[in-house]
DNA sequence: CCTATTTGACCACC
DNA sequence: GGTGGTCAAATAGG
């Protein structure tokens, strides 16, 4: 796709320009050692995105799941209306790698459109659950990864990702725009943690709740109370749906663990919330408010 | 006119 | 047979 270029300068611009705003937020933060590691964090991922946009060269396609295959077949080349029918077969297991579950809370910010484009192509109701299923899928990719969104409350829902999420470094990709429907609520797609923060926060299970899936995928929920910076979200138009190679994937998925969440909305969110050094602040659930206070501050 | 969303139906897995 | 995931025609919106 030609839009993916595009796509791409606009994301190294965004990631330099927030890396640039991050910066002049550190020099108003000095004084403030949580504000300075924090902020620090998000320049470096930001620069990190940057890089690794521009390195990657915008070879999106390259990305072959490692996850499943049977999604290859699953998803024809030929396109959306692709007679191709090999498939409307779900195969064997085509597992959801990453589950992550949003919980935004009462649709705080409304910067549920992280600016990434994701087309629905399904809805389903599920039995048990209150609310319908949305499946949604990578309007520029969507050979390589498909989100599922599961809302099993007004304000949760869950991000599945089919495959090796390819999307990373902070650019992470977003969670699927809340459906219109009025019962939903969207929150704002929240980031989530990586397994070890899983644990930190762990402590933090009066307030947020942690379940890491078989493979490394994990399931956050957050307290509906919870509230993340609108903020920066000013750059919206950032699309973060960089694809690696799988195998770079994973290295970096090892290496980023701690910042990076494969369905992030945005790669401020990512910064934010994945951050670990804002977790590492984390102490427990008053440090949690505080903390979340002060980055709301930040913004 | 093009693109995204909705929605019912189809199909495979359990 | 039930259920979940996907397809694709119809529809809406820009």
């Amino acid at each position: 796709m030609a839009g993916a270029c595009v796509f791409e300068e606009k994301t190294v611009i965004h990631e330099l320009t927030q890396g640039l705003q991050m910066t002049q937020q550190l020099r108003l933060n000095l004084h403030s050692p949580e504000a300075r590691n924090l902020l620090i964090q998000k320049i470096l991922s930001s620069y990190e995105n940057a890089l690794f946009v521009l390195q990657s060269g915008g070879q999106p396609s390259e990305v072959e799941i490692t996850g499943s295959e049977e999604f290859a077949f699953d998803r024809p080349l030929s396109g959306q209306h692709g007679q191709n029918v090999i498939s409307k077969k779900r195969k064997g297991s085509a597992t959801w790698e990453d589950e992550v579950r949003i919980c935004g809370g009462n649709g705080l910010e409304d910067n549920t459109d992280d600016g990434y484009s994701w087309r629905k192509y399904g809805q389903k109701d599920i039995l048990g659950a209150n609310f319908p299923r949305s499946y949604y899928e990578f309007s520029y990719h969507k050979e390589p990864k498909q989100v599922k969104k599961t809302d099993n409350g007004p304000t949760i829902f869950e991000s599945a990702y089919k495959g090796k999420h390819t999307c990373n470094l902070g650019a992470q990709s977003a969670s699927p725009p809340p459906p219109p429907s009025p019962e939903y609520h969207e929150p704002t797609p929240v980031r989530l943690s990586s397994p070890n923060h899983g644990e930190m926060l762990s402590n933090l299970k009066a307030n947020l709740s942690v379940n890491t899936s078989d493979l490394g995928g994990y399931t956050d929920t957050i307290p509906s109370s919870f509230s993340f910076p609108s903020t920066s979200s000013g750059l919206k138009e950032d699309h973060h749906q960089f694809h690696f190679p799988s195998y770079y994937d994973d290295e970096l998925w090892q290496v980023c663990s701690p910042f990076i969440s494969p369905a992030t909305s945005e790669s401020n969110l990512f910064t934010e919330w994945g951050s670990s050094s804002s977790l590492d602040l984390l102490t427990g659930p008053t440090d949690v408010d505080s903390d979340f206070e002060f980055m709301n501050s930040l913004f």
